[in-house]
DNA sequence: ATCCGCACGTCACCAAGGTCGCGAACCAAA
DNA sequence: TTTGGTTCGCGACCTTGGTGACGTGCGGAT
């Protein structure tokens, strides 16, 4: 436990640490009562003459004054604090939005703290517990936990704004910043159709419903542009990289395999890549890849990754303006900001093999064949 | 603004938030008084009768009970809270460290707030002013700033818990976890040597002090070897993926190039990675790189990344543990905590051309000259 | 019966700072 | 000189929950 008290710091001379000034303190020294220091610092308008002020602002900067947080907010309403509780960190898309939360709350006057509930959601709910208890004025949930389903009544009645991202529910009893997935998905399939490709595989996950509705979108926009899509050529995998490399394996180890992969996530794309690439399978020659969200690492890869992006800054300025403008603060209107994807091309996807060329390239059935035997 | 007043509440039937219990609720509906509720609820021993217990906790319960983090942190000594101030999450580092420590704090007994200080040194101290202002317990400072040399009078009088992490300052006036980079510089040049290569060139930055260091170990390690280390094989470049590129074709333009390249961070490596296959330069077959910090994405690249580990899950650990053992509490004795680093070796290195083999086999001046062609 | 000690509950005060409303001081107009 | 208005500063009280000191009532020992 670490505790400092007055009894210890007195007692050791060095090695101890200097004890906070109060404000009654530095109205002492500018000779005013603690009242009139509390107006000046606090910037109370028409109270204090400008000379009083003067004083007492010279008393705080003097003592190196700073107001504490806890007592602020513990008599006023608010604490000029926004509270992140992100799912997992380590996700790239969570870590981006996360970042862009925390560099732009500045911006609109707010300071940003950020807690992790991992995957636990007894302590998503022992964080929620402690930003809801006055600490913060507002809170962005940022990404999705597994089976958090139940947990949508005590956020409604969190009793304090809030703001969910990354998220796929539908109906949340809070505002949320949402992206158009179904846009996103069109983006990347007309591409690989006007690339040439008939048979595009699909590896997603089921896990996260976010995720999870990427492929029901991916068979629905399939099926509206009159694209067949056998049930061989989606699969589903964990979240990660393990997930990418089987996904992969699973989608070419089929008679017949596609010739194009749509990924759920650009973790699974850039998994794929990465196994693609220890197996010997061209990219994007033997086999186009399109990923999904833009992370930075997916122009790290070799290919570089094609991918759809998702507005991640934009995610975070949507979602600080619905905190100042107050779409945050209602259980009324449950406002949701969807936001479109833009399609991003590098170099992960080509015209399939034989589709435009018909010199000696290698027939599609040729290809095939050789992709099997890398596999094997 | 946001702001809940009690008259908005009020007015609006739907659409509000419930107000939060207070204790003194609670102690009503137990029909006792709020000091016998605070007894029960922060569990002093021996002071209340168990059946009173009991009543107080099943209307605790009743009304969904939760202190307030802000009254208990202003009256007590404590708040149970444990603060990171992150130099920039975006680095992979950072993020891993950050991760680590966020994920480590409930298993001993602290809830973990995070916030980012982005690259300005003003945001830092106004942060780590809100902290101090006994909303945490203890503060880890993770990642370093440039020039940030001109604070550290002010975080030693920060009057709080600290704990130094992923920095390169050697006589800091706070407690520190630190690598001990000597040790990883070595393990690198030694597997480097052991493979055959004696023209080694590094690729680092002058701009924050941990990597500085490493140059400088570097060199030294080097000499201690009995190696030459040319001017122009260490680089300083940019700590960013622009900067990799240019530092390996930096070195690589150069007459009698290295055989093989050490990068102050992987972020360097895997750009370095890239850049090397964008210009068809074999890795490791014509040049050996290695990196250091083994960040996730390490492992990714193509080929996946040699390079040195720092424990990031260990450095948490310890920080955490500094905290709790009460190390990071004195500005007396100011702890510091050395980890060893070690080797991971994947599949970015291999001897060098014409090494070991001396069949039909390219001669270094010939590799020398594939290079400079693809560089031009 | 008296006294001591203990278990149990409560009162009052404390932490730091925001805010209402009073009142002193001052000036101008009546 | 009185009156009215304004400016400026302050006392007192508020937020929530922790804590020392105290009172009450009971049981057992003397």
């Amino acid at each position: 436990m670490i505790r400092i008290t007055n009894e210890e710091s007195r007692e050791s001379d060095a090695g101890s640490f200097a004890r906070v000034p109060t404000q009654a303190e530095v109205a002492r020294l500018a000779g005013v009562s603690q009242t009139t220091a509390s107006y000046v610092l606090s910037g109370v308008p028409n109270r204090v003459s400008f000379a009083t002020q003067e004083r007492v602002l010279r008393a705080a900067e003097q003592l190196n004054y700073q107001p504490n947080l806890l007592a602020r907010g513990l008599r006023g309403s608010s604490t000029g604090l926004l509270g992140v509780i992100v799912r997992d960190i380590s996700a790239a898309a969570v870590g981006a939005v996360s970042r862009a939360l925390l560099h732009g709350a500045p911006q609109v006057g707010y300071d940003m703290i950020l807690t992790d509930a991992a995957d636990d959601v007894k302590t998503l709910l022992r964080l929620a517990g402690l930003m809801k208890s006055r600490l913060c004025d507002g809170i962005a949930l940022v990404g999705e936990l597994p089976e958090e389903d139940a947990l949508w009544d005590d956020y409604a009645r969190l009793g304090i704004p809030t703001v969910a991202i990354l998220h796929g529910g539908q109906n949340l009893p809070v505002a949320s910043v949402l992206l158009d997935n179904d846009h996103g998905i069109r983006l990347a399939v007309d591409h690989l159709r006007s690339l040439g490709h008939e048979r595009i595989g699909y590896v997603g996950s089921n896990l996260l419903r976010g995720v999870m509705q990427r492929g029901e979108v991916f068979r629905a926009v399939m099926k509206d542009k009159g694209l067949n899509v056998r049930p061989t050529d989606v699969v589903n995998v964990e979240l990660s990289r393990e997930g990418g490399a089987a996904g992969l394996v699973q989608l070419l180890g089929r008679p017949h395999p596609p010739t194009a992969v749509l990924a759920a996530t650009d973790l699974l794309a850039c998994a794929m890549i990465h196994e693609a690439a220890c197996r010997k399978i061209a990219i994007p020659e033997q086999l186009s890849i399109v990923g999904f969200d833009d992370v930075p690492e997916a122009s790290l890869t070799w290919p570089p990754l094609t991918t759809v992006r998702q507005p991640f800054e934009e995610f975070a300025v949507r979602a600080l303006a619905m905190f100042t403008s107050g779409a945050a603060s209602s259980t009324r209107a449950h406002r949701q900001v969807i936001l479109q994807p833009e399609l991003v091309i590098r170099e992960s996807t080509a015209a399939p093999r034989g589709a435009n060329e018909h010199l000696g390239a290698m027939s599609p059935r040729d290809s095939n064949r050789r992709l099997h035997s890398q596999l094997s």
